[in-house]
DNA sequence: TCTCCTTTATGAACGTTGTTCACAATCGAA
DNA sequence: TTCGATTGTGAACAACGTTCATAAAGGAGA
């Protein structure tokens, strides 16, 4: 980058990068309506264009690829749910940890339910090799399953931070996989106060063998 | 139907369906090798027609849609996963029920593994809206659950059979959940022996969990 | 074996993708 | 205003799944 344009770019705060970041946005918007009205499988760059109102070679003035409008989408919506399931853990209130965990695992399965195509982006779009995801996203991604970490922390307090981690892993991904099959239409599906029962009997079950075994606590490697 | 039809195609074993039936195996052996080395997203309907030695009209003739040859090939796979898990619980040996609870998932651990691409693609594949399963597959999928639930049932034999069922769907999610997200590629890939822990580890906790509560056993739905 | 009609195989063509590119419009600095 | 670089345009391109007019093949009756 020349001289030229950092001064352009610092000066000009409705020039070029403005408008930029305005088409971006709207791209955003467009690609997010799609996917929550109708899927990721029906996104169409021409459509997309047309929602934003600009050509379709526009869009790969801005985005790479489609593909990358989606991780943009997906970073919003990844976004929304550390939110979603930040809130749910109710910080402040005084509550059993182990009630906390039952109340996250609800959360997740609600956002997945009402959020249910954005959230199945989330998962469905599969990255080109050699790519990687962004910054922010794996941040949200470790805050959540840091979270999840001081819960499991809360119960016991003897283990260490590094079997905390591997833990809060694994218990988010219990939670997801009975979230994702529950929701996955390809056997019957699951009713949602069943799948609720599920995730409810699943944490109560899990925080009651990780107090069991609080002391070894798990996770060797042999 | 008519009945010159009928009559020759229980005379002629070399005929008009066997030909169909022999074009069939050899398109479903064609995808399934595609997607062992390439991935569900590398097949192409010229490259298997080239590979079964037919053009790509006669895929036509056989399956309505090359997403009719992928749930054949997802046919196999489960067919396959569902033997592996199946010998994993070793039926005849003497053990505790949670050890073989923790053997399944080091298997289903294994086969997602060894055969990635192929159980990849059980899950990235989605079917058209208003089109279902083989029975064929759903069987093989309640096969496996109840493979679970009877486990489980060693464990709490005061539990009702609706929530042995429940209980072993919920375990096999959690499972899956666990392997889904540890072999994604998206977050940086999780060591296979670290996941092995954590499976043993889940297992294990849930065991003791599920044990614990034995009496009241869960699943309510308030 | 020959004939005839039904059934099946062929591969060029079709419609729809994501992506690119020659060209035109636009923008910002002088 | 003028000019050079940047950005927007939409027709064109390659690749995809699927279809269809046409050719080949198959089996039943003579």
């Amino acid at each position: 980058m020349n001289k030229v344009q950092e001064v352009s770019e610092q000066r000009s705060q409705t020039g070029r990068s403005a408008r930029h970041h305005d088409l971006a946005s709207r791209l955003i918007t467009a690609a997010e309506a799609t996917i929550t009205a109708h899927g990721l499988s029906e996104m169409r760059a021409r459509d997309l264009a047309q929602a934003a109102g600009c050509s379709v070679g526009a869009i790969y003035g801005v985005f790479p690829t489609l593909d990358a409008l989606v991780m943009a989408v997906n970073d919003r919506t990844l976004a929304s749910l550390q939110q979603t399931l930040e809130r749910s853990t109710a910080p402040g209130a005084a509550m059993p940890p182990a009630e906390k965990l039952a109340r996250f695992a609800a959360a997740y399965l609600a956002f997945a339910a009402e959020h249910r195509s954005r959230w199945a982006a989330l998962f469905q779009h599969r990255l080109a090799p050699g790519q990687s995801v962004t910054a922010e996203y794996e941040a949200r991604q470790l805050a959540m399953l840091s979270g999840v970490a001081i819960l499991i922390g809360a119960i016991c307090p003897a283990m260490p931070a590094e079997h905390l981690a591997l833990w809060a892993r694994t218990l988010f991904s219990a939670v997801h996989g009975v979230v994702q099959l529950g929701l996955e239409e390809k056997l019957e599906p699951v009713p949602r106060a069943t799948l609720e029962g599920q995730l409810r009997d699943l944490v109560s079950a899990l925080a009651a063998g990780l107090e069991s075994q609080s002391g070894d606590g798990g996770t060797r490697t042999e």
